[in-house]
DNA sequence: TCTAGTGTATAAAGACAATGTACAATTTTG
DNA sequence: CAAAATTGTACATTGTCTTTATACACTAGA
């Protein structure tokens, strides 16, 4: 589980944290059911409060991609688990931003896609 | 020039000020060398305190993006204007970020290509 | 020059992020 | 079954960030 915190980053750490996880359920790399480390595992690795780690744990179980129970750990919800999907333009405002940053970088439409096509595949690569 | 502030977007106001900008820059509607409206015009039309829209100005004017002038008002900066570029890690992060979401909300591959073609295609509707 | 229009600086209030410490629930161990 | 270890949670505290109100400074035009 590699996960790490960016000082620069701007984003808090708790959050971070939840985008990190994010992408490594999303990529498979914590399957359904496994098992996170302890939040005093990941947050000495880190280098930052238990309770960063709680905080971020408790927002992946908000949107409903964990369990976490109290006294036993945190896992990974099932893929259906009840989460409400985001709505369409929640889904598209990151989409928009991201590509606005692109284009103001002054990159052709080929060479986005092309680099869009490349992390999509990167993401899906061990994906369910 | 559509400007909008959501409540419970999140962010801080002042940064969801400069990705308007910055999208509204991208695609072309604000062109080389056009006026933005007062601070406190935007900030009057926006609800919102006159110091607020400036730090999103100040920002915008520290990528280089525009030149705000004391006295006179602000203006958007020549395409080329002396901005560091971010780096590829900088750009392709929220990229990833992106894409993390469209992989969890459970959209295919095709359509997520489908999304971002589609959202690339607004954008540079009008641009340079 | 004076005045209206523009961005800027500063301080204060409130919200938010990160931490330290103590608590509560679960699991493991004997 | 009881005790200890392991795990997440609650809460108060500290510092930082956001937003605001108010006053200041620069520019352009009459």
């Amino acid at each position: 589980m590699h996960i790490t915190v960016d000082e620069a980053d701007g984003r808090p750490i708790y959050r971070q944290i939840a985008d990190e996880l994010k992408a490594l359920i999303a990529r498979g790399e914590l399957a359904e059911g496994a098992q996170l480390p302890p939040v005093r595992q990941l947050a000495g690795d880190l280098g930052v409060n238990l309770n960063t780690v709680a905080i971020a744990y408790r927002e992946l179980q908000a949107e409903g991609l964990l369990n976490v129970r109290h006294g036993a750990g945190a896992t990974v919800a099932a893929r259906d688990a009840g989460r409400e999907r985001p709505s369409e333009e929640e889904l598209r405002k990151p989409v928009r931003a991201a590509l606005t940053g692109l284009v103001l970088a002054g990159l052709q439409r080929t060479e986005i896609m092309a680099l869009v096509g490349d992390e999509l595949r990167a993401l899906l690569k061990g994906a369910k």
